[in-house]
RNA sequence: UGGGCUGGCCGGGCGACCGCGUCGCCGUCCUCACGGGCGGUGCCGAGGAAGGUCCGGGCUCCACAGGGCAAGGUGGUGGGUAACCCCCACCCGGGGCAACCCGCGGGACAGUGCCACAGAGAACAGACCGCCACUGCCGGCUUCGGCAGGCAGCGGUAAGGGUGAAACGGUGGAGUAAGAGCCCACCAGCGACCCGGGCAACCGGAUCGGCUCGGCAAACCCCACCUGGAGCAAGGUCAAGAAGUCCCGUGCCUGCACGGGACGCGCGCACGUUCGAGGGCUGCUCGCCCGAGUGCGCGGGUAGACCGCUGGAGACUGUCGGUAACGGCAGCCGUAGAUGGAUGGUCGCCCCCCGGCUCGCCGGGGACAGAACCCGGCCUACAGGCCAGCCCAUUCG
């Protein structure tokens, strides 16, 4: 899978944003067909959401799954999240405004 | 026992825990209130096709003077239904020993068009081989009377051969130089009329006639019947206000700041105000009607909240009517409603399939596929399995 995050600059902190980190999901039709897509989806959303603690209330986060997603498991695709957040450098949470693609 | 045909049904089961969504309840915080935030708890939470979005309807809004021309759909008959391109029964044609299956099943003397390849000839057809008569030439045999034959020309002939999906009916007789529905009998087919059966499609039968007529309409076309447009992002409510108003989100300073949205507004350009822009009658046109604004760009950025939103032509059971589809009556059942869109994960026991072996365990696997306003259908996908009826063959009694 490949991953952005979002980290709002300094001139852009002010605004009012919400104050929880927003996370979407890209799954195409490479993925293979609905069923399988929705699968992933749901799988990748409740990953995410035991992952929101270690992002700072004002990231965006997006996933977007490759084809091998869909015959991952779910440990898999825990495995896969946890090491893109980690070069992302998530826990420092220092980053600004940047992209990093794996 | 083996093979086959048809109809119906299931679509892993039970339990535990964590997570997510709707709803109910409890607590707490904010608010005058409506309501909202957070936490806890309880119930419930994808399908037979939820799918393709191909038909038919409900529901909602718009339209509903009229004339003409198109466009699309349906296509044996009768019935069922809210309706149908659906379902049931029957008829006709075709296939199968049979159960049963298949049919895009109106019209080919209204007109136009097409029939590949093969074949001599394919639509008011055609003479390649063959058959036959005549004419000419050639030789042969001869008991000199003739006899059989070859080649060429010209004509007759649809009986035979051959080609084809299809060659202008079949069998027999009469007839002829040879032949032919040319003529005759019967059969098939066509037409007319009559009798009987059926609601009907149609079926059975009798008489007569003229003597024979290809296929394709999912080619155009003709005939009969049917069809207003858009769709839940439909549509409605909160909903007032006049250069603002309203709504949502976040923050805390609790009525302000910031961000966003809808309606309205402003500016610019273009075309217009009876010399009529633009719009409506939802395919077009004639015609009729409305009509002073309309269109585009920029400020300025694609969904305020709620309702609609799930109980409906409902499912099941029994009974009555009907061959059936289906309908009447009675009883009984009832719980998905998301809105960037909830249904994910882990584990235990059992079930089914595959592999291994130390025969009881181990390992792997469990199809097609995910609700989005709601129904009735059709079509398509599908691991594995269950039930019922019927047919054929064989064996035994």
């Amino acid at each position: 899978m490949v991953v952005h995050l979002l980290v709002p600059s300094a001139d852009r902190a002010h605004l009012s944003l919400p104050q929880a980190p927003r996370v979407g999901f890209v799954v195409s039709k490479a993925v293979g067909p609905a069923v399988v897509r929705n699968l992933v989806k749901r799988r990748l959303r409740h990953l995410a959401r035991e992952r929101t603690a270690s992002l700072s209330p004002r990231d965006m986060l997006v996933v977007r799954a490759l084809p091998a997603a869909a015959d991952a498991s779910y440990d898999e695709l825990a495995r896969e999240l946890d090491r893109c957040l980690a070069k992302l450098g998530v826990a420092a949470g220092n980053a600004v405004d940047v992209e990093v693609l794996r």
